[in-house]
DNA sequence: CGCCAGGGCCTCA
DNA sequence: TGAGGCCATGGC
């Protein structure tokens, strides 16, 4: 079932060309299509590790304003960051709302990085990683997750809100289902390769922007016939 | 206008 | 350990 999902979803919507990241010579964030084997470069890691902080309960266009003004201050690295006064920061990144939280949370997570590079961390069993960026206060399941995929591309599968959703809507787990339950459950019926965890969530989000919102638009819904909740709206 | 967005922390039972 | 309050801007 869950493979399935995976597969229609691909079908329809195709590749989402997470996580977005700001290319060589460009200005901002962009979606990079089949980009498997582009090497990223550490800013770029970097880059999108701020995001999946900045991108917290928050819209997107948001972030992708917060990240060009990081860009335009000359803010790149962990180094970087842990440089510019609280306030300062807190002022480039308010366009994403919570801007006091998120501002203090870049700095611990800059520190984090600062200590603990990104090359050495790459080299970390995926338990302890993890558990070493949780940590961190202002990273919980969801950005440590992100990060690990997305910024270090390893096998873990990011389970948000929409995740949550959607398989609770089609029947696969409750609505109060715990986060590591759910992560388990997906897991277990994918092959284990980060770029199915990657496509997949993409698609999951895409999937719930379209039409397993909040007041849901099941009439065109292409997971309907699976959806035990589909003729309750 | 009101609603909500690619959450996490803190507090208090 | 779980529910509830809080953080906050900007798009739609």
């Amino acid at each position: 079932m869950i493979q399935q999902i995976y597969d229609i979803l691909l079908e329809k919507y195709g590749p989402q060309g997470w996580w977005p990241y700001t290319p060589k010579g460009k200005t901002k964030p962009h979606y990079i299509k089949k980009n498997w084997t582009l090497k990223k470069t550490r800013f770029q890691r970097f880059e999108i590790m701020m995001g999946a902080i900045l991108a917290q309960n928050t819209a997107w266009k948001n972030v992708s304003k917060a990240m060009i003004n990081l860009k335009n201050n000359g803010i790149h690295s962990p180094e970087d960051v842990l440089a510019c006064p609280q306030l300062g920061l807190a002022k480039i990144i308010r366009a994403t709302g919570y801007f006091n939280k998120k501002s203090i949370y870049l700095k611990n997570f800059a520190q984090f990085i600062h200590e603990n590079p990104i090359e050495e961390l790459q080299l970390l069993p995926l338990a302890e990683l993890r558990k070493k960026i949780l940590s961190v206060k202002g990273i919980g399941k969801e950005t440590a997750d992100s990060i690990i995929l997305y910024a270090l591309q390893k096998e873990i599968f990011v389970i948000d809100a929409y995740t949550k959703r959607i398989f609770s809507r089609i029947g696969i787990c409750k609505d109060n289902t715990k986060y590591d339950h759910l992560q388990t459950l997906i897991t277990g019926s994918l092959e284990k390769d980060f770029r199915i965890y990657n496509e997949f969530h993409a698609l999951l989000v895409e999937h719930a922007k379209r039409y397993c919102r909040k007041k849901p638009l099941c009439r065109r819904c292409i997971l309907k016939d699976m959806c035990k909740s589909s003729n309750q709206f």
